[in-house]
RNA sequence: GGCGGGGUAGCUCAGUUGGUGAGAGCGCAGGAUUCAUAACCCUGAGGUCGACGGUUCAAGUCCGUCCCCCGCUACCA
């Protein structure tokens, strides 16, 4: 720890509140932060850990619509899902707030207030899209249409989640209200932009002395600055959100009617009004000041890498822009986790749920299994098996068996009692002092965010345990030397109590149980920022921490083995919500995110508009790729009266010698449009499979003849 | 195509600023042991460190080219 740093403020992301947690979040960003936040307590470091749930955004709207329910109640019931399985899962915030907080609109109107008046925003007036109807305007996610790639009818205005392709508003074909069904119409409105060019030279320079962060992030986000950065808008034309404070609008000569600040710029600032909530709490409503405004004072945002440049990048321009903040420290950005070798994918259903599993299973068995295979530097895969393997392996036959023979020894031998320590080995001293420097060290790991490189260091410790253990074969000295006998079970009993300090971080569950086995009280709370009652400390387990002849309490299976019925059931389970997503059709051959059944049937059309399509049976007579494109196809296609240049958007799926010479059915009257500076006059009728397989509508008739 | 991150034992992954024989856990094969959750402990087999060039006395580690995987991004009429 950096001695200028007097105190620590960890952030954990904030979890957006439509959907509940999984896997894939602990791993990226909760667990890391709360084993740092668990240690640091453990230090007796002054720290703070906060988080809260992300309630804002369009997603939450369109959810309480589709439900038919207020945005508010769709955001209440994940909150507190999600509060309760971080709960239990052991998370341990000092405060978890959430952003439909009134102290967190107060807060962000107030950033945005002193941003406003510093002069800090650019106003600009664009054409948008309004609802007639809602009396609203509509964000690209608001329109819903007919994605004109799959015919999907519920697509957004800015992706289609049917087949992935990204859209703008313009691009639907029958666009219409995701409010109200009215058709759009477009009308000016001027939003706040954050001019993040402006501080494009601050962050080059903040950033170019971050030598200690993680490689992956840097490599982000300096890309991202060689880039150069843009207007950000920080406002929308929203139902759902914080609104843009009156005064403000009405210094800027804008009707803040209907506007809301940009989910992005607020739901950051919620770590801020968690700090003020957490202050409140602890009856010194000013206290926040000193973890956000005081230059001695370390800020830590953990985060998923889909996060960095909003942590590093805009954010941090944020804080500068307002003046009088601290800027992170640094950005442990964790890569992805992916499940049985593909990636999570909540739509799909490929995700373990937090809540779900602690339904069956102990939170540390999952935060260990998690631990040892954490995405620090990149993606990394969890597996059930692993999961098993890690649980009985390690947690049970190594850490758990060693408390146990350890214990039951005790118990049998020596009255339930520690042994003494007379005249020590030179076996049971090394013992002893090889526990000496570790918690320096793997608090240095730890430190430095080398979660998993922690916990192995640990585990060698058990191992050696064991080890020691084997050779001293107490239960021969048992009969012979008793003296000897008791030493051993002496040192065994105090390395087992120092990893039930060291190893509090990572499963603080089982620790607090073993050290009631071993009658072992005084330690600070890993979850509690002060503890009066403590007087030991993560350091103190370099030294022995039990007392000889204290009695021990009554050893207990800390740990029990991992059924394969259960890996079964889990992989079971998980095989049948991957069926049930390939069932339907689907894009992507890739399996991205999307739903992926068979798309809902269009609303019906009069036989006048159908007849506006001119279908014709055309002879592909070239197909080659378009080079620079990853996509298109460029073909020459026979339509009897003429040939047409047409580009087709299938080379992801198909060659072009798989088109030659087949004869498809083109839409003829489509308008033509260019792509990569070639013009495309048509197109060519596909059908998807799937898998997202692609394959030409073939026609038998002569070139030109007309379909219907 | 552009940008970023990767490609290391059968599997999951470590490998700081280039330097003693390339590692861990699991799995596998032997052995030892019985205090303990059929647990523990020891030994061993197993790797052209994606491919090819280059710099260097010395490269998994630096440079160049290429191949493959992941993410973001651009054209899917």
């Amino acid at each position: 720890m950096n001695p200028r740093h007097q105190r620590t403020l960890v952030t954990a992301a904030l979890p957006y509140a439509n959907g509940p947690i999984h896997l894939g979040h602990l791993a990226g960003a909760y667990l890391p932060a709360d084993i740092y936040c668990r240690y640091q307590r453990l230090a007796g470091r002054d720290l703070v850990f906060v988080c809260g749930s992300d309630e804002h955004g369009v997603p939450i709207l369109l959810k309480a619509r589709k439900e038919g329910v207020d945005p508010q109640q769709v955001v209440d019931r994940y909150h507190a899902m999600i509060e309760k399985a971080f709960a239990a899962f052991g998370m341990s915030f000092d405060y978890y707030g959430r952003t439909t907080d009134p102290l967190h609109r107060e807060t962000s109107q107030e950033f945005f207030r002193t941003l406003a008046d510093k002069d800090c925003f650019v106003l600009k007036t664009e054409s948008q899209l309004y609802d007639p109807k809602a009396g609203i305007f509509l964000a690209d996610r608001f329109i819903r249409g007919t994605c004109p790639g799959c015919a999907y009818e519920e697509a957004y205005g800015d992706q289609c989640e049917k087949c992935g392709r990204s859209l703008s508003p313009a691009d639907l074909l029958r666009p219409r209200s995701a409010l109200s069904d009215a058709v759009p119409e477009l009308r000016e409105t001027t939003h706040w932009y954050l001019p993040l060019g402006r501080f494009q030279d601050k962050l080059s320079a903040w950033v170019g002395d971050k030598k200690d962060w993680k490689p992956n992030v840097l490599g982000q986000v300096k890309s991202w600055l060689a880039d150069g950065l843009n207007d950000r808008a920080v406002t929308r034309d929203l139902p759902w959100g914080v609104p843009v404070p009156a005064d403000v609008a009405r210094k800027a000569g804008v009707d803040a009617e209907g506007k809301v600040l940009y989910v992005w710029f607020d739901a950051p600032i919620g770590y801020i009004s968690a700090t003020r909530r957490w202050a409140e709490a602890q009856g010194d409503p000013e206290l926040w000041k000193d973890y956000w405004c005081s230059e001695d004072s370390k800020l830590v945002h953990f985060i998923g890498k889909d996060n960095i440049v909003f942590h590093c990048l805009i954010f941090p321009a944020m804080l500068m822009a307002h003046g009088g903040f601290v800027l992170p420290d640094n950005v442990p950005a964790n890569e992805f986790l992916n499940l049985e070798g593909d990636k999570l994918s909540t739509s799909r259903g490929w995700a373990v749920w937090l809540h779900e599993y602690l339904e069956d299973m102990p939170a540390d068995y999952l935060r260990y299994a998690l631990a040892t295979t954490l995405p620090e530097g990149r993606d990394t895969d969890f597996s059930w098996k692993d999961y098993q393997a890690r649980v009985n392996n390690e947690l049970a036959d190594t850490l758990g068996n060693l408390a146990n023979r350890t214990l039951t020894f005790a118990k049998r031998y020596f009255e339930g009692r520690v042994p003494p320590l007379e005249n020590p080995s030179e076996a049971d001293r090394a013992l002893l002092a090889g526990l000496d420097g570790l918690p320096e060290r793997v608090g240095e790991l730890l430190e430095t965010y080398k979660m998993r490189e922690a916990l192995s260091e640990i585990m060698g410790l058990a191992r050696e345990g064991n080890r020691y253990f084997n050779e001293q074969k107490p239960w021969v000295t048992r009969k012979e030397d008793r003296r000897t006998c008791g030493n051993t079970i002496h040192a065994a009993l105090q390395l087992v109590a120092s990893l039930s300090v060291l190893l509090d971080p990572f499963i603080p569950f089982s620790c607090a149980s073993l050290r009631g086995m071993l009658g072992f009280e005084g330690l600070r709370n890993s979850a509690l920022r002060e503890d009066e009652e403590a007087r030991i400390h993560w350091a103190d387990a370099g030294r022995p921490l039990l007392e000889e002849g204290a009695v021990l309490g009554k050893p207990e299976i800390l740990f029990h083995k991992v059924e394969d019925s259960y890996v079964e059931a889990q992989l079971k389970k998980l095989e049948a919500t991957r069926q049930d997503s390939a069932e339907g059709s689907g894009e992507n051959a890739g399996g991205d995110d999307g739903e992926e059944d068979i798309p809902e049937f269009a609303p019906l059309i009069g036989f006048e508009d159908f007849q506006k399509l001119d279908l014709r049976v055309g002879k592909i007579l070239e197909a080659d790729r378009v080079k620079k494109s990853k996509k298109l196809i460029r073909c020459l296609v026979d339509l009897g009266r003429e040939k047409r240049q047409i580009l087709a958007g299938v080379a992801e799926f198909l060659d072009p010698e798989d088109l030659i010479d087949q004869q498809v059915i083109v839409v003829a009257n489509l308008a033509p449009r260019k792509m990569l500076g070639l013009e495309s006059q048509g197109m060519i009728l596909m059908a998807e499979g799937p898998d997202g397989r692609l394959s030409p509508l073939r026609a038998d008739a002569a070139p030109g003849s007309v379909v219907r």
